[in-house]
DNA sequence: CGTGTTTGACCAGCGC
DNA sequence: GCGCTGGTCAAACACG
């Protein structure tokens, strides 16, 4: 089996209202993303649903119990920024999207360039946390990788920001996963 | 030599 | 105020 299945929890528009599968091609491992979830709040928000999930059934779950948290971030603005590092200036998060993923690997190509800037025990799991970069000019997207301690054939991918270039590798099954991704973003965001 | 990883230290936010 | 935790920095290191 080699395919992602996406939920997009976008209730309300156009005819993806359902969960729809991709096929995937030349893709070496069985990735499975079963869900998708948006915070702009602080990651254990939704990392601490860990116990609630095990298992894809449960995941799609969560995944709806995290609409109407979706929805009502829809208005959310994606261009305020900054995580205030210095002192005086205001703590106001990027919204973030997590995915879940039935993979055996923990990073998934999606065709951009990473650079890992830390790692870090999380509190009631088992597996470490890594944090990413993209490593290109300007664009100062982060993700955090994080294996469930319950599930660990399930590999919660947590993206923070929007890429400002266009893709650097050659991955067309990504590529259409994430176009997706910018089509639903652009969505909740009006 | 350029690029990416590892890892301990540091800092800030939050709950008690 | 203190301790815990998440997030980031940066020096050292590894690798092609």
């Amino acid at each position: 089996m080699e395919h992602y299945s996406m939920m997009f929890p976008n209730s309300s528009s156009t005819s993806s209202s359902s969960p729809f599968t991709l096929s995937m091609v030349n893709n070496p491992h069985d990735n499975l993303i079963t869900g998708l979830i948006q915070s702009n709040k602080t990651s254990h928000e939704f990392l601490g649903t860990d116990h609630q999930m095990d298992g894809t059934s449960t995941c799609s779950q969560v995944t709806k119990n995290n609409v109407s948290e979706i929805q009502s971030l829809g208005g959310s603005d994606q261009t305020e920024i900054k995580l205030g590092k210095k002192k005086g200036e205001k703590k106001i998060r990027k919204p973030r999207y997590a995915f879940q993923t039935k993979s055996q690997v923990d990073i998934l190509d999606d065709g951009y360039r990473w650079r890992k800037y830390g790692q870090k025990a999380v509190k009631n799991n088992r597996f470490p946390r890594s944090y990413y970069r993209c490593t290109h000019q300007g664009c100062n997207v982060k993700k955090q990788v994080q294996r469930l301690s319950k599930d660990e054939s399930v590999v919660v991918t947590t993206y923070e920001g929007m890429h400002s270039h266009p893709i650097e590798k050659s991955t067309d099954n990504f590529d259409h996963i994430l176009s997706q991704m910018q089509i639903y973003t652009s969505y909740s965001s009006f």
